[in-house]
DNA sequence: GTCTATACGTAGATAGAC
DNA sequence: GTCTATCTACGTATAGAC
C-alpha cells in the first residue's frame, strides 16, 4: 500500500469540498442562511456530521465559498460580453439575452444573493461581497448604455437610473423564476420585452 | 377602585397586540423568520419576555399577524383603482405609480413578504397566504391590461406575461429601494418608465 | 396583566475512537 | 479521513410569583 502522493491527497480534498458546496447550495436557497443546519448540509452531501467540519471551520465559510465561487463566473461572464465586436444595442441585447438565460437557469443564485443583502445582519463582510458583485454588474451595464446613448441607439435620460431599473427587473424575475420552478403557471418575460425600457 | 369595563379591557388587549405588531415588523423585515428571537420582539415592544406570549401563541402567530394585516390594505388599495373612471392607459398610470410610490415608501413590506415565499420551507400556511395575495394582484393587472389590449392602448401580447414582467419588476424595485434605505446612492426608477413595456 | 426564572429541546462545534 | 458521542450555548415556551 504505497500512500498517495500529496498532490492526490490535495485534489481528493477539493473534490470534497466542492462535493459539499454543491449539496449546501440547494439547502441554504431553500431555508437560507439562518435556518440551515450543519446536519441538512451533511446529509445532503451524504457524509457524517462531523466530516463536514473537517473541510469547514464553520457554516459561514461554506456560505462565504459559495458566494465567491459565484462571483468568479460572472466576472468572466461579463468580461466576455463588455469586448464583442458590433453596435452598443447589439451588446446591450447580447448582455441582457445572456443575463436572462442565466438567471432562467440558475434564479436561486440570485435569490440566495439577495438573501444576503436583505437579511442577516450580523455578517457584514458577506454583505461586502455581494454588494460588490452588484456593483461591477452594474458599471458594466452603464458603459454599455452610456454607449448605446452616444450612438443614439437608447433612450436619453439618467444612465444610472435605466440600470437600476433593468437591474431591478431582472431581480424580479429571478425571484419569479425561482418561485414558478415550482409552481409553473405562466411564461417568463423575454428580454425583449426588456429592451422595450430602452428603445429612444 | 373600579374595574375597567369589558370593552376598555378589550381596546387595552387590541392596542397592547398592535403595539407588539408594530414593534416586530422591522425585525423580522432585517433578520427574516427564523433568525427572529423572541426576545428581540419583546425588547422592541419594550416589554417582558413573557408578556408577548400573553397576546400570540407563538412567532408564527405574529408572523402570520402582520401578513393579514398588509392583505386587507393591499385589497382595499386595489378595488379603488379598478373602479376608476377614465380611459384603461389611465387607469393603468394610476395603478402602477400607486404600486411604486407604495413600493417606495413601504419596500420592506414587499421584502417581508418575498421572504415567505422563498424561505422557510415548513409554514406551508404562510406562503399559500402570500401566494393568494400576489394572485389577488395579478388578477387586477390583468384585467387593466386586457382591456388595454382591446382599446388599442396596449401592446399586444399575452396579459399573463405582460402582467408577470410588471410585478416582478415591482417587486425588483421593492428590493432594491430597501436597499438603498440604508445606502442612498441613486435615483430609482419611475412608473413612467415601467409604463414603456406596455406601449403599443 | 406583567415579568422573572426555569425546563426542555435543538443545533453548533469538538474530542476522540476507528 | 470519517464518523459518533458529547459538551455547550442558546432560544422557545411555560409556570408561577407579584
Amino acid at each position: 500500500m504505497s500512500p498517495r502522493s500529496p498532490q492526490a491527497n490535495q485534489r481528493l480534498h477539493e473534490e470534497q469540498k466542492e462535493r459539499i458546496l454543491s449539496a449546501a447550495f440547494p439547502v441554504f436557497v431553500q431555508k437560507g442562511l439562518a435556518a440551515t443546519k450543519m446536519a441538512d448540509i451533511a446529509a445532503a452531501a451524504e457524509m457524517g456530521y462531523g466530516s463536514v467540519y473537517h473541510y469547514f471551520p464553520d457554516k459561514e465559510a461554506i456560505f462565504t465559498a459559495l458566494i465567491q465561487r459565484e462571483m468568479q463566473a460572472s466576472a468572466h461572464h461579463a468580461k466576455a460580453v463588455l469586448e464583442m465586436p458590433g453596435t452598443p444595442w447589439e451588446r446591450l441585447e447580447c448582455w441582457l439575452s445572456r443575463a436572462m438565460t442565466w438567471v432562467d437557469k440558475h434564479p436561486k443564485m440570485i435569490l440566495f444573493m439577495t438573501q444576503v443583502l436583505i437579511n442577516e445582519q450580523a455578517h457584514e463582510t458577506l454583505r461586502k461581497l455581494v454588494y460588490q458583485l452588484s456593483r461591477a454588474s452594474h458599471n458594466e451595464l452603464r458603459q454599455l448604455i452610456v454607449q448605446g446613448q452616444e450612438a443614439g441607439q437608447v433612450v436619453a435620460g439618467n444612465p444610472d437610473q435605466l440600470v437600476l431599473a433593468l437591474q431591478s427587473c431582472l431581480q424580479g424575475f429571478a425571484i419569479e423564476a425561482a418561485f414558478q420552478q415550482d409552481h409553473r403557471d405562466g411564461d417568463l418575460p423575454t428580454a425583449q420585452m426588456l429592451l422595450r425600457l430602452l428603445h429612444p
